[in-house]
RNA sequence: UGGGGCGUCGCCAAGCGGAAAGGCACAGGGUUUUGGUCCCUGCAUACGGAGGUUCGAAUCCUCCCGCCCCAGCCA
C-alpha cells in the first residue's frame, strides 16, 4: 500500500498536523459520510477499532460499474482503515442463481483489485446456523408457521395507509410451530404451502416490519446445498445473520434497504447475537446506459448485444473486453464520490478516467482506419527505409521502434478535403503536411474514379524532412499517422458508441428502454492498415492509435488470421468541436 | 392521503454556525512532430422556497415545494 505521491504525501501531513492524535488513515483519500461514521466508530471503540466490510453480490447476473462502486467502496474501507474484506455471495435463492454466475463474479471482483484473502464466503454454507436461530425465534414466540397462500399474505398485509390484519395462524403453540417447521424442512409440504414469519406487528407503518416471510418452500436444487434444504431464507432474514456470523462492522447497502434497517435490527436485537450496522448510500446511476440487471439481462436474452461482455454493456467483464482497465475503474470510482443523494454521473467522467489511465500507459501506433492510397511521386519506386517512432512521448523507458516508409502509402480518408475549412490543418491541394517521424508532404493532385470517388493522392516529399523536422524552420500545422502500403497488415477494427442515445434511457415514462437504443452503438470497419509492429499486439495490451483513440485486441474474436481490435475510447478531439462549431453558425 | 430518504454550479461532490473545496464538462490562452498530453485562466454574492433564531446560517428552528423508495413466499 505505498500510495507514493507527493501531494498526497502533503495532504497527509496537513491532516495530520490537524489532528496529531488521530492517525488519519483516511488521508488523501475523498471523504465522505461513511468514513465520517467509521471514523466516529473508531474513536469510540465501538467496534474495538475493528472494521470490517464485504461485498455480498446475489449470484444472479454479471457485475456491472454499479457493483464496482461498491466493491471499491467496501474494499477501500477496509484497506484505509487496516481492516478486512469479505466477498460473500448471498445465494438464498436457487431458482435465480447458478454457478456460471459465481464464477463471473469471483473474477471481475480480482480483476478489479479487491483482496477477500482466504475469505470467499457463501451465505449457503449458513444454512444450519440460520435453522437453529429461527428455531430460537420460534421458542421466543418471535416466528411462527404460517399456512397462508401468498396471496392470502398479500391481502392481509394491508397497504401502504391502511394497517394489515394478524394472520390466523399467528398464535399456534410454540410445540406446534416447533414441529412444523421441522416438517417443513423435511419436505413434508409443497411448494407456497407454509411459510415461516416474524411475529412483529401487522399494523406497523413501515411494511416490512408487517410479520415478514422469515423461509419459504422451494423445493430446488442449490448451486452450493445441492438437494440438503427445500426451505430457503428470505434477504432480510439472512443478511443480518450473515453480516452478524462474519462479524462485519460496516454492513454497506443501497438506498432500497433503508426501509429494511429496522428489521435488519430487530432479527439480531431478538437473537442477542453480534449487531453489525446497516447504512446505506445511493447506486451509481451513468448517464446513456442503464444499470438494471433485469434489463441487462433482456438486451443480452433478446440479441441487442453480444452476451454480458458485450463491449457496449456496462458490466465488468464488457468494460474489460472494451479495453477499460481496473485503474481506470478504481479512480473513477473514488472520484464520483459516495453520498446518499441519488444521482446520474456523467458516462464523460468515466470516459475522462480511462484516458488519464491509458494517456500514461499506451504504447502508441499508427494505424489508418479508412484508407486512402497516397503515392509520393518524387520518391524512389523500390526504396525503403526505417524511421524511428516513439513509443510513448508520456514515458520514456518505453523506447522507440522502427516504422517502414515507401513510395506508397495510406493515410486517414478524412484527413484530406478538396476544399479545405476554415482552420484546417490536414491535406488539401497544394497543401503541406508532416507525416509523423517521417517526412512533409506535399498534396499535388487528387486522382478520381469515374464515379467522382477520390481513390488516390499524389504527393511530393521534402528529402530534407526526414524524420519530421525542416532544416529551414519553416513551419506545418497538421501532422497525419500513415501505414507504408507494401507492410502495412489488414485489421478488423470496431468502433463503439454509446448504446443509448438519450442520457437516461430508464427514465421515460410511457418508452421503454430499448426504444432508445442507438443503432450505431457497433461500427464494424473490416479493411484497416496497420503498422506492422501492431501484428505483434495480444489481449490486454494497452494500444492507442495515435490521434484517433485508445484500442485493445477483442478477447473473444481476434486470431492471429484475423485480427479484431477494439476502440476503448476516442481521444479527445478538439478540431471535431471546431467543426461542430463552424457547422452551427 | 402511512412510513423512510434526498434537495449546494450543466453533471458528480466537499462543507456540520464565521463567512461556497475538488473533479468532470464548458470557455479562453500557452507549449507541442498525436488539432493528444501538459500548463495557465475563467466558471455558484450563492446553497429547493418562505419565514425565524443569531453579531453572523448552506450549516440551527418552523412551514412549504419537489424528487426517490416501500404493499415479492426477489435481493
Amino acid at each position: 500500500m505505498s500510495r507514493s505521491n507527493s501531494e498526497k504525501d502533503d495532504r497527509k501531513r496537513i491532516k495530520e498536523k490537524e489532528n496529531p492524535e488521530a492517525p488519519a488513515p483516511n488521508s488523501g483519500k475523498p471523504t465522505n459520510f461513511i468514513r465520517a461514521i467509521i471514523e466516529e466508530d473508531l474513536k469510540t471503540g465501538k467496534y474495538d477499532g475493528r472494521v470490517h466490510t464485504r461485498f455480498p453480490p446475489e449470484p444472479n447476473g454479471y457485475l456491472h460499474i454499479g457493483h464496482a462502486k461498491s466493491i471499491c467502496l467496501n474494499y477501500g474501507l477496509a484497506r484505509d482503515y487496516n481492516g478486512k474484506f469479505n466477498l460473500r455471495f448471498d445465494d438464498t435463492n436457487p431458482i435465480k442463481e447458478s454457478e456460471e454466475y459465481v464464477n463471473s463474479i469471483i473474477e471481475d471482483v480480482r480483476w478489479l483489485g479487491a483482496d477477500w484473502e482466504n475469505r470467499l464466503l457463501f451465505a449457503s454454507n449458513y444454512f444450519d446456523k440460520f435453522y437453529e436461530y429461527a428455531v430460537d425465534l420460534v421458542k421466543k414466540g418471535k416466528a411462527y408457521v404460517c399456512d397462508l397462500p401468498p396471496e392470502k399474505i398479500r391481502e392481509t398485509r394491508g397497504t401502504l395507509t391502511e394497517p394489515g390484519v394478524d394472520s390466523p395462524y399467528r398464535n399456534r403453540s410454540v410445540e406446534e410451530n416447533l414441529d412444523l417447521l421441522d416438517r417443513m424442512r423435511r419436505g413434508e409440504f409443497p411448494d407456497g404451502s407454509k411459510t415461516l414469519r416474524a411475529k412483529i406487528d401487522m399494523a406497523s407503518p413501515n411494511v416490512n416490519m408487517r410479520d415478514p416471510v422469515m423461509y419459504r418452500i422451494v423445493h430446488a436444487s442449490h448451486h452450493n446445498t445441492g438437494d440438503k434444504w427445500c426451505i430457503y431464507p428470505m434477504y432480510d432474514w439472512a443478511h443480518g445473520l450473515e453480516d452478524s456470523i462474519e462479524n462485519i462492522t460496516h454492513s454497506i447497502c443501497t438506498l432500497e434497504f433503508e426501509d429494511h434497517r429496522p428489521l435488519y435490527d430487530w432479527f439480531l436485537d431478538e437473537l442477542e447475537v453480534y449487531h453489525p450496522q446497516q447504512i446505506e448510500f445511493a447506486r451509481l446511476n451513468l448517464s446513456y446506459t442503464i444499470m438494471s440487471k433485469r434489463k441487462l439481462l433482456k438486451l443480452v436474452q433478446d440479441g441487442y448485444v453480444d452476451g454480458w461482455d458485450d463491449p457496449r454493456m456496462p458490466t465488468i467483464s464488457g468494460l474489460r473486453r472494451r479495453g477499460y482497465t481496473p485503474v481506470a475503474i478504481r479512480n473513477f470510482c473514488d472520484r464520483i464520490g459516495v453520498a446518499k443523494r441519488e444521482s446520474i454521473v456523467d458516462v464523460a467522467m468515466l470516459e475522462h478516467a480511462i484516458r488519464e489511465d491509458l494517456n500514461k500507459r499506451a504504447t502508441r501506433f499508427m494505424a489508418v482506419l479508412n484508407p486512402l492510397k497516397v503515392v509520393i511521386t518524387n520518391y524512389p519506386e523500390d526504396q525503403d527505409e526505417l524511421l524511428d517512432a516513439i513509443n510513448n512521448p508520456e514515458d520514456e523507458t518505453a523506447g522507440t521502434r522502427k516504422v517502414p516508409f515507401t513510395r506508397v502509402l495510406y493515410v486517414e480518408r478524412n484527413d484530406f478535403r478538396e476544399e479545405a475549412p476554415k482552420k484546417w490543418y490536414r491535406l488539401a491541394p497544394g497543401r503541406e503536411v508532416r507525416l509523423r517521424y517521417a517526412y512533409y508532404i506535399t498534396c499535388q493532385e487528387a486522382i478520381k474514379d469515374e464515379n467522382g470517388e477520390i481513390v488516390e493522392l499524389r504527393c511530393t516529399y521534402d528529402p530534407a524532412t526526414r524524420g519530421g523536422d525542416s532544416p529551414d524552420g519553416r513551419k506545418v500545422r497538421g501532422t497525419l499517422h500513415w501505414v507504408s502500403a507494401k507492410h502495412a497488415f489488414d485489421a478488423e477494427v470496431r468502433l463503439y458508441d454509446r448504446l443509448f442515445n438519450v442520457p437516461d434511457p430508464d427514465g421515460h415514462k410511457e418508452k421503454g428502454f430499448t426504444e432508445f437504443i442507438n443503432p450505431d452503438s457497433l461500427q464494424i470497419l473490416k479493411n484497416c492498415k496497420l503498422e506492422p509492429s501492431l501484428a505483434a499486439a495480444k489481449t490486454g495490451d494497452l494500444i492507442q492509435f495515435e490521434r484517433q483513440g485508445y484500442f485493445c485486441v477483442d478477447s473473444k474474436y481476434s486470431t492471429l488470421e484475423h485480427p479484431v481490435f477494439n476502440r476503448t475510447v476516442t481521444l479527445r478531439d478538439s478540431w471535431a468541436k471546431i467543426e461542430q462549431k463552424m457547422k452551427n453558425k
